[in-house]
RNA sequence: GGAGGGGUGCCCGAGUGGUUAAAAGGGGCGGGCUGUAAACCCGCUGGCUAUGCCUACGUUGGUUCGAAUCCAACCCCCUCCA
């Protein structure tokens, strides 16, 4: 392996993180020179970013940490326009509105990774809307657009699979990849921003910005792409059952962004180490040696250090109590998600159904019925099959809860008021 | 504006008058095996105050004992032509 100079380079690729590169010798010196700025771009559509977007997020961290400075670009602008990607006709556009609570509730995920602030290494976050709103047509056109040529745009892979789809292209759509050249010159210009990272489905773009910089402003622009984080089973990252793992507390909870890093796949473990948690690489070498049910210590230290990063260490050492407590210890973990359920209700007796979905376990009765039928529901840890039983207030345990369960995973603590 | 094709459940797609809450697959959920993994196997997968009722095949009307299926108008999408 080459030796690099900067330890910004030779930290992203020792730890996975380099899928294509610009001139990574070129960037390494200068890396290793000088403090540089660089821009990862991020959806502004809802009010988090999930796990999908963490890689992006170490990356700018570990810039951070190695005494260079990120900017976190959100594409207000281009959110304002409405992805026309979209299937659904009636998918609605962000109002300015959404798009500033959105803004604020990725900068708080943000700010657990990152520092802001006015210091030379301290993070801005931008909105590309300050400069696209602005546009004048005619001028962009002439200034800009004949830097373009369709031909070659036709060849990028997010046009050219389209087209042999036979699917439709918008020329909206078409035109989302200079703007996002445009965004990458426009923060050259007031950053002094000289890297552009990004999934390696942004590769078409961020050589665009490349080009469209050197062509321009004559300035020497760099490009870095991060591999796609697929699951070792091909699965796209970030989804689960119970939808996207947000990374903002308030939309997944400690416990369940803890899980999430538990159960990763045997084959995933130290790919996921080095890229998403600090571990030296030696220790994670160590770790990733584990074979066979060994390999779940490994997955505890992952889940620790992800959820120490992403919610803090306390937190992180709560969720892992409550798995401890509820896997292997198989007992009543007490801050397990409770709900209130009026005792005089419980005295007469309430449908087990019922009370699944109460505890949002099950989204209607016929689900909960299903689950109950499947066996797959369980109050206080005994299976319950009888679709028509009932929970009384003689099912509380010792500690006066009682606990339901659907699946081995989920749990619910009902408490009596 | 003209000609043609199409809009079906979370997705994808079959279905061209009746046992169709709608095939197959995917996804999801549950069960089994295990290690809270993957792979694999099995079951479930519209709602409800539930031997029944309601809602659902772009929209609105119509034909019919009966419509996702036939007819009419309208809306939307795609392809080609102008």
């Amino acid at each position: 392996m080459t030796t690099f100079k900067s330890e910004f380079v030779r930290t992203l690729v020792e730890r996975g993180f380099m899928h294509q590169c610009t001139d990574l010798d070129a960037l390494d010196e200068l890396a290793a020179r000088q403090q540089i700025t660089a821009y990862i771009g991020y959806d502004c559509t809802a009010p988090s970013l999930h796990v999908g977007s963490l890689v992006q997020i170490m990356m700018q961290r570990i810039l951070q940490k190695t005494g260079h400075r990120p900017i976190v670009l959100m594409g207000g602008g281009t959110t304002k326009v409405g992805d026309p990607s979209g299937k659904d006709a009636s998918r609605r556009m962000l109002t300015d509105d959404d798009i500033t609570d959105n803004m604020a509730g990725i900068r708080e995920v943000f700010s657990r990774f990152v520092s802001f602030g006015d210091g030379s290494t301290d993070a801005v976050m931008v909105n590309n809307d300050d400069w696209l709103s602005e546009l004048a047509y005619i001028p962009f056109l002439r200034d800009m657009g004949r830097h373009f040529s369709i031909n070659r745009m036709l060849s990028f892979d997010s046009v050219k699979l389209r087209l042999e789809r036979e699917q439709p292209l918008s020329f909206l759509e078409f035109n989302y990849m200079i703007l996002q050249a445009y965004d990458y010159l426009e923060l050259n210009r007031r950053h002094d921003c000289i890297l552009q990272m990004g999934g390696s489905d942004q590769w078409g773009n961020i050589v665009n910005g490349v080009e469209l910089g050197r062509r321009v402003d004559s300035v020497s622009l760099y490009g870095f792409t991060t591999p796609l984080i697929t699951l070792a089973s091909g699965a796209k990252m970030g989804k689960t059952a119970d939808g996207a793992i947000w990374l903002n507390q308030d939309m997944l909870s400690s416990y369940d962004y803890w899980q999430f890093w538990r159960n990763t796949e045997d084959a995933d473990v130290g790919r996921f180490l080095r890229l998403f948690t600090e571990l030296p690489l030696d220790e994670i070498a160590r770790l990733d040696e584990l074979e066979g049910a060994e390999i779940n210590a490994a997955k505890i230290v992952l889940a620790n250090e992800a959820s120490t990063l992403c919610h803090g260490r306390s937190a992180a050492e709560a969720a892992e109590n409550t798995a401890h407590q509820t896997f292997a210890e198989g007992r009543v973990a007490t801050d397990l998600p409770t709900v209130d359920v009026k005792s005089t209700d419980l005295q007469a007796g309430v449908n087990l159904y019922e009370l699944m979905v109460l505890a949002e376990l099950c989204k209607s009765n016929g689900e909960a019925r299903r689950l109950i039928k499947g066996g797959g529901a369980r109050v206080n840890d005994a299976q319950i099959s009888d679709e028509m039983a009932k929970v009384t207030l003689d099912d509380a345990t010792v500690e006066g809860v009682v606990k339901l369960s659907a699946g081995k995973k989920r749990h619910v603590l009902i408490k009596p008021v």
